[in-house]
DNA sequence: TCGTGTCAAGATCTT
DNA sequence: AAGATCTTGACACGA
């Protein structure tokens, strides 16, 4: 069973190298005029991209394969009274770049948007802008080469609203409502509070769609302890996939702050886990959602290379 | 240059 | 009905 490790938006110990970089709307709204608002978001943009090729530059030579793209590579984007402008055009030449990049070390590219991001939501102005925010990723994801069955957008189901059963059936109606090219993008993910490993596994089925499970999540948030019976299902749902099933995993700041991601992932979460996946038996992918990044992948390299039942492969990937 | 309050966005709990 | 909290990296601003 052959499995690789990925992480999230930047890597820490590069300098000057955040694929992040912002503007307030309240500063925003204070430039002069209409070509300054412009100029300062083409040049965070601009920067932005060149950081994100950085970041995938870094990854390839230190082997690592998949890896989550920031949702905030172009500053208010989705904002409702900020210029319409075209950040895809202007920057054909580097965005191409990032593509081959990403085409010739044939790496896994996702990204998650955040959790403004809802379909599911009773309130109409909600559902309107997080399909704004969809099309955005979407954008961003053709510019740079990733076709629906490459480039994954993560979501989760939502809030509890009226009640749990109402709102799974308002994300499915919202959901077939959406362009083909944006559903086949997206996969779900079982939350820390509400819609547990089981209600997504429900979501998912009916939809036809592959399910992320997150480890710390379930921790957080499960009937049953058990994943034995479940992930075999989770895994089974990207079947149909050109992809191989993912995994998100982090591992709980502290007994008080148990939803909070700790800096590293601890070894033996990882491993309760990887026990589990032992007996699916089946290639797939992991993204640590951990504060230190990549570094936090290292450190696990480093103590996946101590034991014994792993063999390591390269700077990320291990067979168990 | 360093530290700290604030920031586009939602939802939920408390008051 | 309004405010605090969750969570996050980076901005914004003052010392």
């Amino acid at each position: 069973m052959k499995v690789r490790l990925g992480y999230v938006a930047m890597a820490i110990d590069l300098k000057d190298c955040s694929p992040s970089k912002t503007i307030t709307y309240t500063r925003y709204e204070k430039l002069k005029d209409d070509e300054l608002k412009l100029y300062k978001l083409n040049k965070l943009t601009e920067k932005n991209l060149e950081n994100t090729r950085r970041i995938l530059l870094y990854n390839k030579s230190h082997n690592i394969k998949v890896y989550r793209l920031t949702s905030k590579i172009v500053p208010l984007a989705t904002h409702n009274n900020v210029i319409e402008w075209d950040y895809v055009s202007e920057y054909t030449k580097i965005y191409n770049s990032i593509s081959n990049i990403i085409k010739e070390n044939n790496m896994r590219i996702s990204a998650h948007p955040d959790h403004f991001t809802i379909i599911s939501s009773p309130r109409e102005d909600v559902v309107e802008a997080s399909i704004k925010d969809l099309i955005y990723h979407n954008n961003i994801m053709n510019a740079m080469g990733l076709s629906s069955s490459e480039g994954k957008l993560v979501l989760h189901i939502g809030g509890k609203y009226d009640s749990k059963e109402k709102t799974k059936l308002r994300f499915i109606d919202n959901f077939r409502k959406l362009p083909e090219e944006i559903r086949n993008r997206i996969i779900l993910e079982n939350d820390d509070k509400i819609y547990n490993i089981e209600d997504v596994l429900e979501i998912t089925k009916e939809l036809n769609i592959p399910m992320v499970v997150d480890i710390h999540h379930h921790w957080c948030n499960h009937k049953e302890d058990n994943l034995d019976n479940l992930l075999e299902q989770i895994f089974d749902t990207w079947n149909n996939q050109k992809l191989s099933p993912k995994i998100h995993i982090s591992s709980p700041k502290s007994d008080k702050k148990k939803r909070a991601h700790a800096d590293n992932v601890d070894f033996n979460f990882f491993y309760d886990f990887m026990k589990n996946a032992k007996k699916v038996n089946r290639d797939f992918d992991i993204m640590i959602e951990a504060k230190n990044k990549n570094v936090a992948l290292f450190n696990l390299m480093e103590n996946i290379k101590e034991n014994e039942n792993f063999k390591i492969i390269n700077n990320s990937t291990f067979e168990m």
